[in-house]
DNA sequence: ATCAAGTAATTTGCATGCAAAATAATTCTG
DNA sequence: CAGAATTATTTTGCATGCAAATTACTTGAT
């Protein structure tokens, strides 16, 4: 029978490709004023809330893969915004900080937060939470069950 | 004030990001199998429900780049998958066909989605269903405005 | 104390995603 | 009907994402 069939738009994965490619799109020609790509904004995301933090704990919040972490962090190095440093205890370990200027786009930053979410009309306030609730659900069943 | 501090917790891009990477790592060591990233995965699926279509076609349902696109083409014609052709009324226009081999191969990959169906228990139907309805509002939004 | 494990980061090789430029072929316009 | 504008695909250059291997340090067991 054809139950089989696999329809692409039945499929919550492709949904998630789709949108997550679209973000990245979109927040694209915003963040080059900043000379960021959504990555790297991310990163700078994570440190505005969380600065001088460990590596290891900038890829936990981020969810960026540890290999484009490392050249992502030297990217923002060479531009300014932030600088690493090992630590004395643990010389595994490394801190990233803030510059100046890293902390001082953070006020560009917002308004580009902003013009997304203005962006984003047909979704009402509520709709986004709900979202963001059935996000975590599946989220917990994906990085629980890495799949059998 | 610090109601401008951008949250990486209250983005929905974030957890888009997040999750559709969390999609392909999962799909990963199912799909190897089939020896088919998750980009290819999809391109199998959008010709499993409609073969023998034109490339820009298969675009439009995919929503892959199309540079990405003409790559992955070229790989899945090489593992003997498809095949593609350029048509006799506009030389311009390219057409995709399966090959019994790839036809073969869906009863696999149908086994596949309901192997990644399962894993995903802490959503239930209703939930996926309520899901999709909101990232297709949120996908509207996104694909209308490429943002000011 | 010493050598084997374990950890934190980086490097490597391959596969996209993206924008922009380049090709090739077709259609539109004067 | 010839050149311009348009359309379908491919190519190019750069930035990840992913898994696996590697490096540099630390910790643990004996």
């Amino acid at each position: 029978m054809n139950a089989n069939v696999v329809k692409l738009n039945n499929q919550l994965c492709h949904r998630f490709y789709t949108v997550s490619n679209a973000f990245t799109r979109a927040y694209r020609p915003m963040l080059k004023r900043l000379d960021l790509t959504y990555p790297q904004y991310i990163v700078m995301m994570a440190l505005w809330e969380n600065d001088d933090i460990a590596i290891s704990q900038l890829l936990e919040v981020t969810h960026i893969d540890g290999g484009a972490m490392s050249l992502i962090l030297k990217k923002l190095t060479t531009k300014g915004y932030l600088a690493v440093s090992a630590s004395e205890q643990d010389k595994r370990v490394k801190y990233v900080r803030l510059t100046k200027e890293g902390r001082h786009i953070q006020t560009e930053a917002a308004e580009i937060a902003d013009a997304m979410r203005c962006n984003i009309k047909n979704l009402t306030a509520d709709d986004a939470k709900q979202l963001m609730v059935l996000i975590d659900k599946l989220s917990d069943d994906l990085t629980l069950e890495i799949c059998g």
